[in-house]
DNA sequence: CGGACAAGCTGA
DNA sequence: CAGCTTGTCCGG
């Protein structure tokens, strides 16, 4: 008799069934299965073995076994993560296995002896002290926004071979071109999902995003997380788990070194982990230089372009190589429109969201509910709206007068294509050379190749939003635009609007040292009793109420009520949390649990 | 989650 | 009272 978890997220415990002959030998912890539970077949994963069912319970037998699993720790690793994501064990089991079937053959095992070359420089010293780290402790190694990360990937497998090393990035792009880096190298690699079953035979290394936290190596010597500062880690939708997270609790019990490579460390990582740091002088050099044009003087009416960033831009578009990309990020024409007679905001009259000129300019649109309604004032019938907050396709338009240049938009969703981003070798033929000028959202930072001005058009919306983490992430602005435009010293700026000129993100910009902001923020949360000093879950949805009531009545959580109807639940760590979590259960049916998270 | 079954509501 | 909706229970 084997213990199965189904697929089924209200489901948290295992059931238990019976293998059949014909399956002996081919199911064991970690299987995934599929099984009949309550007349219909579900999928689900072998988690115990040799068990006993209870008295009375006459098990069914497993109806087929659908190739291989992930590892015993991995299925362990599951069950932490759904206690301390207050998560279903299935959603992460679901996560750490292979896209499609994998059968044993495929698991390639034995390999041969490789050894990867050093890249020396840096890296080394570098490599040196983080590694010295005892293993029960992550380290932190803090490098220049523009030193390049793989070299202390491969100065790790240099010193420690491929074997049982895991290596997380936060995007595809990225652990693409990692994984042709380490090939070359002579590293053996696997780039996950795609090559799960190589990972499992455990004689690469596995590389990949978020998800590859649970990559299937059956034994991790050592974990390496690229850009640990960054938020593609973590998983938005419920259950909000976090790879990096993972990653350190997978390396601590495997008694694996964790190594965490950010140019800027936040307070979570600070506080639980040893940082390395570079000599100064070099680090100062790897950061960009930022100008920060401060406009709080300025007529509020003025457009969204100061004079300092269009002569900044007309300077490097003098060069014929020379390339702009500025930041706003909004989408659309318009996000807000206000009438210009009496004022009033333009607002769906059926669900008061914000209305926006749609895409011909002669109607009015819901953002939220899809309402469409003529341009005018639902209050004064005025047909003069004036704009609020211009978006991405105005600036477009705006910033093509101010340099007589056509002006790329960049404004797609995560993940579309680009129609500029640039291959590796600066190319793409099907498309042509890159846009000189581009607009767009944030993604624009992600997409566009080398630039010699970033320019942010209104940074108080990343300084100001309503996260706590706020400021770190406007900082990882920072170090991304920094990565597009170089290091100071060469010829590249990054340049940035706002009203907030002596905010600490700027300061630690300006000196190349974000323990600027780290320093300040831990402060903040301190005082304010925010993570990392305390955990911290939200819940929203119909059973908020039953769940809240259930917590409150445990010894050391906290329950308060923010936003009209959701609910913030604190404790002191996340042992007491997590753990009235898991025994409060779900009282009211459903409710979104998210353990972290920093939209309060 | 989703099927089974019971209790409650509706309309002719 | 059939037919349908809504609620509660439970899975090996």
């Amino acid at each position: 008799m084997v213990g199965v978890i189904v697929d089924v997220a209200a489901l948290g415990r295992a059931f238990d069934y019976s293998v059949p002959p014909d399956l002996d030998g081919s199911v064991e912890i970690g299987t995934p299965v599929r099984v009949e539970l309550h007349g219909r077949r579900v999928r689900g994963w072998v988690v115990a073995d040799h068990v006993e069912p209870p008295a009375g319970i006459e098990p069914k037998p497993i109806l087929a076994a659908r190739g291989v699993g992930p590892p015993a720790d991995v299925v362990a690793l599951a069950a932490w993560a759904s206690w301390r994501w207050a998560g279903p064990v299935s959603s992460f089991l679901a996560t750490a296995t292979a896209p499609r079937v994998v059968r044993a053959r495929q698991v390639a095992s034995a390999q041969r002896h490789s050894v990867v070359a050093s890249p020396g420089g840096g890296a080394v010293d570098v490599v040196d002290q983080a590694l010295a780290v005892p293993s029960d402790r992550p380290a932190v190694v803090r490098l220049a926004p523009t030193f390049d990360g793989a070299r202390v990937v491969l100065e790790v497998l240099h010193r420690l071979g491929p074997t049982g090393a895991l290596v997380l990035v936060p995007s595809r792009r990225q652990a693409e071109v990692l994984v042709g880096r380490l090939r070359a190298a002579g590293a053996p690699s696997a780039l996950l999902p795609d090559d799960w079953a190589v990972a499992r035979g455990g004689s690469a290394v596995a590389v990949g995003v978020r998800g590859a936290a649970w990559a299937p190596l059956p034994a991790v010597r050592v974990v390496v997380v690229l850009d640990a500062h960054d938020e593609a880690y973590r998983e938005e939708r419920a259950p909000t788990w976090s790879a990096v997270d993972v990653a350190v609790e997978r390396g601590r019990r495997a008694g694996a070194p964790v190594v965490l490579v950010t140019p800027c460390p936040t307070v979570e990582l600070t506080e639980r982990a040893r940082v390395v740091v570079t000599p100064r002088t070099v680090e100062r050099r790897g950061w960009p230089e930022v100008v920060v044009v401060d406009r709080v003087g300025d007529d509020p009416r003025t457009g969204l372009f100061s004079e300092r960033l269009v002569a900044e831009a007309r300077a490097v578009l003098a060069d014929p190589g020379g390339r702009v990309v500025c930041v706003l990020n909004r989408r659309g024409r318009a996000r807000l429109l206000a009438c210009s007679a009496c004022g009033a905001v333009a607002a769906c009259t059926r669900c008061g969201g914000a209305m926006e000129l749609g895409a011909s300019s002669d109607v009015l649109e819901c953002r939220r509910c899809g309402e469409q309604r003529p341009v005018l004032c639902a209050r004064c019938d005025s047909s003069r709206l004036k704009l609020l907050r211009p978006g991405v396709a105005r600036a477009a338009d705006e910033l093509g007068r101010l340099l007589g240049q056509p002006v790329h938009e960049e404004a797609g969703p995560p993940g579309a294509a680009s129609a500029h981003s640039v291959a590796g070798d600066g190319s793409r033929p099907d498309v042509g050379p890159p846009a000189r000028v581009v607009v767009g959202t944030t993604a624009a930072l992600y997409r566009s190749g080398p630039a010699n001005l970033v320019a942010f058009l209104d940074f108080d919306q990343h300084l100001l939003a309503r996260r706590f983490t706020a400021a770190e992430e406007a900082l990882a602005l920072l170090v991304r635009a920094g990565r597009l435009v170089g290091g100071r010293g060469g010829p590249g700026r990054v340049l940035a609007q706002t009203r907030l000129g002596d905010h600490q993100v700027f300061e630690a910009a300006r000196r190349g040292d974000p323990s600027v902001v780290s320093e300040h923020q831990r402060a903040v949360r301190r005082a304010l009793d925010l993570p990392p000093f305390a955990a911290l879950a939200t819940l929203d949805g119909p059973g908020t109420t039953a769940l809240a009531t259930a917590l409150a009545t445990v010894p050391g959580v906290a329950v308060s009520t923010f936003d009209g109807d959701r609910v913030a639940v604190r404790a002191a760590d996340h042992v007491v949390l997590c753990d009235a979590l898991a025994r409060a259960g779900r009282p009211g049916g459903k409710v979104r649990v998210a353990v972290d998270a920093t939209d309060l």
